[in-house]
DNA sequence: CTTGTGTGATACCGATCGGTACCAGCTAGG
DNA sequence: CCTAGCTGGTACCGATCGGTATCACACAAG
């Protein structure tokens, strides 16, 4: 235990330790926003976590909402890179592209552990259509949709459309289901899934 | 137009008529819940629209907590109503059983519109796993795979537990993919998708 | 040294939250 | 007729919410 005093310091940074309080701020958001909900978590939690003020939160985010969407979008480019590093790892390979995402997507299942997608959740806490987080998740939920489109296209898949939105569904239908507990073996299960329907759709 | 004063009458019904108070506050909940999420409802809010007060809803549930419970409860019981239809009108014929339960996903898509599934929107609402509504939702998750892995053995499926758990995925991937609106054509990918299942699972 | 900027700390704002107490009126049962 | 119980209406409670203002202090650049 290196740090024996990391909660005990009253004032002091309950984050790691000197990184600028921007960057506390997110990660703290991150922490937070995902284990109790947007909406369960004032913004004096957020300060007090990062172990900054709320006086410093407003200087840099302006809004609650904003915040949320700077969050959703670290979100967002979590995954891009993973896209980014399954086409670097096989290159011209798509099928093992699509496997290398389900993976990716297998791990992301146990860290996030039963409190699921972030974005699944947000959009339930979330209803008002105008949210500047809104547009955060429904560029990238297409943009991803279209990564995969592209992979199953480059695949030689048949109507790689519906074997991406089956992929989708699959992925969709993991996360909530580890989240409420109803399906065990969710990882496995997932796997399996996604290479039947890549065989159904000519692989 | 038969009601010209039905908003406008001040301390008057904007449900119904003269249902009880107790399930004008149920409806109201269904209502608001579903639309605005949990957390972004005030009971202030539920009995308004109830046409009645706070201090009626408190009378009958206690608390909001309780009252969310059953919310959820009368949700879960519509989605047993439908298993028992299919199984009444379609007995001895699990395969027609299972696509009517699809087809009763399908409905609630378009009914649910874009505000997604209840149990899943609740369930990231709701991060207290010692929450009394979070026993309502996992024990109706629980019931219903339960329910849908005793059709697919029923229909001589190999391995009926893998086939349902396939099912749910797609069920709920599709409630997801509807409410942030990434995929279209979701009823149609839905039963072309279930069906795939079954006739990979032997059907 | 001086000036300027961003920080941490604190106090405060109006609004809303879940929940309670109290009261007047209606209706049903004896 | 009179009592009992449920209703709707309102006022109120403490707590917390998102957001703002103010202030002293640190530190880097001129």
């Amino acid at each position: 235990m290196p740090e024996p005093e990391e909660e005990a310091r009253p004032g002091r940074a309950t984050r790691v330790a000197k990184l600028p309080p921007r960057e506390r701020i997110l990660d703290a958001a991150e922490e937070l926003f995902h284990a109790e909900g947007i909406r369960g978590v004032g913004v004096q939690a957020v300060a007090d976590r990062a172990g900054t003020t709320k006086a410093a939160l407003y200087r840099h985010f302006g809004t609650k909402d904003a915040l949320v969407a700077q969050w959703l979008l670290i979100v967002a480019a979590d995954y891009v890179a993973a896209f980014d590093r399954v086409e670097e790892r096989w290159p011209d390979e798509p099928l093992a592209q699509i496997r290398g995402v389900a993976a990716f997507v297998v791990d992301t299942l146990s860290t996030v552990s039963h409190r699921g997608c972030p974005f699944i959740n947000s959009l339930a806490e979330l209803p008002d259509r105008d949210h500047p987080a809104r547009q955060v998740i429904e560029t990238h939920k297409a943009r991803q949709l279209a990564r995969l489109t592209a992979m199953c296209a480059a695949a030689g898949l048949t109507d790689p459309e519906d074997a991406a939105a089956e992929i989708t569904f699959v992925f969709e239908g993991a996360q909530v289901s580890v989240q409420n507990g109803s399906v065990d073996r969710v990882g496995e299960r997932l796997v399996a899934f996604v290479e039947a329907v890549l065989v159904r759709h000519g692989a």
